[in-house]
DNA sequence: TTGTACGCGTTATCAC
DNA sequence: GTGATAACGCGTACAA
């Protein structure tokens, strides 16, 4: 294994100009900063960072907080991992999962699936921590755009021709939640036409039931906006079983892109969030917050997708 | 921070003893022992494990490389994952995820989703790993005890007094199917019954096809074992459209038990796998081979859980 | 701009 | 059985 004073040797310089290359390069004349390189290229030198982190005072290790329920923990958590594991890994920086509060040990925190009664907990943290979803108590997030989301699905629908569209909803006093119904009632408002809004838990079985308790308020041509796609899996079997014509007579829209609107049939138009580009853009975050000795970094709002297919007219 | 030398001060001791107490606890008299434990606990101390892998030349981080393409992983890798992770956790190794086959640093692999033409690259690998995924070129692993698990689902719809009984498998040439269906056509051989297996790639859709355009191959009292629960979500829509009834003249049985089960209606009688302790064990069984200088670990075969649901008769 | 000396917290080695 | 010393590889503080 190949250390800073080896490159140093062969670059006849100390082991603090070589340093510095890696670090300051900017400290460094030009001259000497080329053949520090150079000595570098040879040696084929990687910094090692675990001495680099007893230094700083460091774990390398940013860890991830889950607060919801394994046992309920979305697949779409998947793709965030993987992002979140690819913007830590570019630093090289490790994860560590914690799936309770009893959290110790890492630089700083990753915090998915809080709610509105962490904030306590949250606010005792001694360490950098960012959020995965929005909150409105300004700690630092990343989130889909949701309001901007179901903004796009339900102009969608509209250009569609659907005549009534109705917003299947998640029956949480969450933020997310919040924004979602916002997108679609500002983009009805903005046609004069009047939201409906219904509200379950988000499983799909509930989901079925609702619409199938409800059938007869429910003309053709109608488009379901849901919440998330586990909603609309259970709107789509609703219709089926009461042999409703998918998409002629009802469209469905989800929301998330994650695996469920694949496996559905047909297919389902949703909405997708690129979770994996805000897992990286997370570990960017919580990474830079940790440089920065904890400073505010601010809201991120990542644009959706909106992804065609069957489960809407085309 | 309390370091190993404030408790060496407080127990009047060096550091070397207290060193001692935590790694190689029968050098010291127990009388010493005594005194540098309750220094420890009066100080709150933790041993600072960067410290320590800067000195054993080790990273504490083991890597998790996934072979496989990332849009086709199954939701399951979750729960894996979370296993792995509290592995680790509790020994105070960190993870690091690699989608590709360049791997560098980490103290050894935990890999995943490897078919038999990676062995050329498993070989030329420097560092110690296993394998999740049964293989059958001597590698340690672990995985789920494939073939007992299609074996319960035979002899269960046997139970059940399907009078065929036919395999829908995954068209892949790997251990992980050659097992599962061995475990159906040994139960059936034991039976006097002649095995049944259709073979397509793991998609709901093309489980669908199959169904659908073999239809008049499968009277009623027929029951499905499926080496997925993806293929048996399709299983179970190709009978839906064709009108039969589940579970009284189609059984299904799927496979996995993470999640699609649950979302299928009806839900899914399935062979659950028991992913998070794989994961758990996986990274023991890794990390006291990183331990163990590379020392070959065996194989381990983890007994899965036949889930009864809706989708058989009860 | 560049180099020297020392510290980060732990462990291995070799004395006693 | 216990302790002093050096070493792991890098970074900071200060001096040159």
């Amino acid at each position: 294994m190949t250390t800073l004073s080896d490159v140093a040797k062969k670059a006849s310089v100390s082991k603090m100009t070589v340093s510095r290359v890696i670090n300051h390069p900017q400290q460094v004349t030009p001259e000497l900063r080329k053949i520090v390189e150079q000595a570098m290229e040879q040696l084929n030198y990687h910094p090692n960072s675990v001495a680099s982190a007893l230094a700083h005072h460091r774990t390398n290790v940013v860890k991830l907080v889950i607060l919801e329920d394994i046992d309920t923990t979305e697949p779409y958590y998947m793709n965030l991992l993987f992002g979140i594991a690819s913007g830590l890994g570019k630093k090289h920086y490790a994860l560590q999962l914690a799936t309770d509060s009893e959290v110790s040990g890492g630089d700083g925190y990753i915090i998915t699936g809080g709610r509105a009664n962490d904030a306590k907990w949250l606010d005792q943290l001694n360490k950098p921590f960012v959020l995965f979803g929005e909150n409105r108590y300004g700690y630092d997030f990343i989130d889909t755009d949701n309001k901007l989301g179901e903004q796009i699905a339900t102009q969608y629908a509209l250009d569609k021709n659907y005549q009534s569209i109705v917003f299947i909803g998640i029956d949480e006093k969450e933020p997310f939640e919040y924004s979602r119904e916002a997108g679609y009632i500002n983009t009805l408002q903005k046609h004069n036409m009047i939201p409906k809004i219904f509200r379950i838990q988000n499983h799909s079985s509930l989901a079925e039931k609702l619409i199938i308790s409800n059938w007869k308020k429910f003309a053709p041509n109608t488009c379901f906006i849901c919440a998330s796609d586990r909603i609309a899996v259970g709107v789509v079997r609703a219709i089926q079983r009461k042999n409703g014509n998918i998409p002629r007579d009802f469209g469905i829209i989800g929301f998330d892109g994650v695996f469920l609107d694949q496996v559905s049939n047909p297919k389902l138009t949703t909405i997708k969030q690129n979770l994996f580009k805000l897992g990286e853009l997370l570990a960017e975050m919580i990474l830079q917050k940790i440089q920065q000795g904890g400073a505010q970094q601010g809201e991120v709002l990542i644009e959706p997708e909106l992804i065609k297919s069957e489960s809407t007219r085309n």
